[in-house]
DNA sequence: TACAATTTAATTATACACAATTAAAGTTAC
DNA sequence: GTAACTTTAATTGTGTATAATTAAATTGTA
C-alpha cells in the first residue's frame, strides 16, 4: 500500500478537468496567432469581426453577451479596431448610453482574407469529426449550464 | 433558397470549435474566483500550488512544461507566491541557470483549505459523469497533439 | 584551450481579462 | 414630478499571457 496522501488526490493536476479547459484552450488560441498576424487581429478582435461580419452593426453589450466579455475587456479592443479603420464607434440617437458598433466597407473585406483560417487551424486540432462534434456539445454545455447561478 | 453568403459560413461564431472551447475555460476559471479568493490565490497561483503540494521542490523549467506556461508567465507569479510566503525561489547549487523553487511549510498548510475547493466548482460544471470523462479525454488528446507540431 | 551553440531565466513590451467603481441616462414607484 | 433604482459603457487597478530580447552559464567541438 502507498503512503502517499490519498485525502488530497483532488488536488492533483491530473485529476483536474478545468486545467485541461484552460491549457488547451490556451494552446489552441495560440495557433490562431501565425494567421491572425497576416490580417492584424488578435484572437479576441478576430471572434468580434465574427460577430460583425455576420451583423453588420451591434451595440456594445450585445456584442459582449455573444462573446462572454464585458465592456472592460470591449471598450479598448473596439478602439483598436477603430484605429485600423475596421469599425466605427457612435453613440445611439435614441439612447445616448448605447454605444453602436458599425463595420466599415474595410472590414467587411477583411472576411476574404480571413476565410481559410478556420481551416489552417482546424488541421492542428488532431481529433475526429466524431469527437469534435461531442466536444463542442460537451462545452456548450457547460456553458449554457453556468449562466444560470 | 437564402441569399445568406454561405461561402462564409465557416467564419460564424457558431460554427467554431475553438470558441466554445475558448469561453468555457474563462467563465468555468471565473467560477474559482470567490474560493481561491478566500485562500489568496489566483487560478494560476492555484495550479501552480497543486503541482507543488505534490512535488514539494521543482525547476521553473519543468513547472512551466506542467503547466504549459513560460517563465515570463511564472517568473512574476512565483515571486508573488513567495512574497506570500506559500514558496521560496533559490538557484540550483550545481547549475545557477536553473531556479528552483520549493514549498514552504505555510504553503504545504494552504492544502487543507484547498481540499474542498474541486467539489465545489465542479459543482458549477452541469454535465454527466460520462461526458466529463469524455471531454478529459478530449481535450488532454489535443493537447498531446498540439505539442507535435 | 577557445569559441560557437545551446539552455535557462529574466526583462520588456503589448494585449487581453475581470472586479470594482464611476458617470450618465433612462425607468419606476410613489 | 421627483427621488430611488436600473442600465449601459467607460475607467481604474491588478493579474495573467505571449513574443522578442538579453544575459549568464554550460556544453560541444575543432
Amino acid at each position: 500500500m502507498k503512503t502517499d496522501e490519498t485525502c488530497y488526490d483532488s488536488l492533483r493536476l491530473e485529476n483536474q478537468l478545468c486545467f485541461p479547459l484552460y491549457a488547451a484552450a490556451k494552446e489552441v488560441v495560440k495557433k490562431y496567432n501565425p494567421f491572425l498576424s497576416e490580417i492584424a487581429l488578435t484572437y479576441t478582435q478576430y471572434i468580434a469581426m465574427m460577430v460583425l461580419w455576420d451583423k453588420q452593426e451591434i451595440s456594445v453589450k450585445e456584442l459582449g453577451e455573444y462573446l462572454f466579455l464585458d465592456s472592460g475587456t470591449l471598450t479598448p479592443l473596439l478602439k483598436a479596431l477603430e484605429k485600423k479603420g475596421f469599425v466605427t464607434r457612435q453613440r445611439s440617437e435614441s439612447d445616448e448610453r448605447v454605444l453602436i458598433v458599425k463595420i466599415t466597407d474595410e472590414g467587411m473585406k477583411l472576411r476574404e482574407k480571413a476565410v481559410l483560417i478556420p481551416q489552417q487551424v482546424g488541421s492542428c486540432v488532431k481529433i475526429d469529426e466524431d469527437e469534435a462534434n461531442e466536444l463542442y456539445r460537451i462545452l456548450y454545455k457547460i456553458l449554457g449550464g453556468l449562466k444560470n447561478d
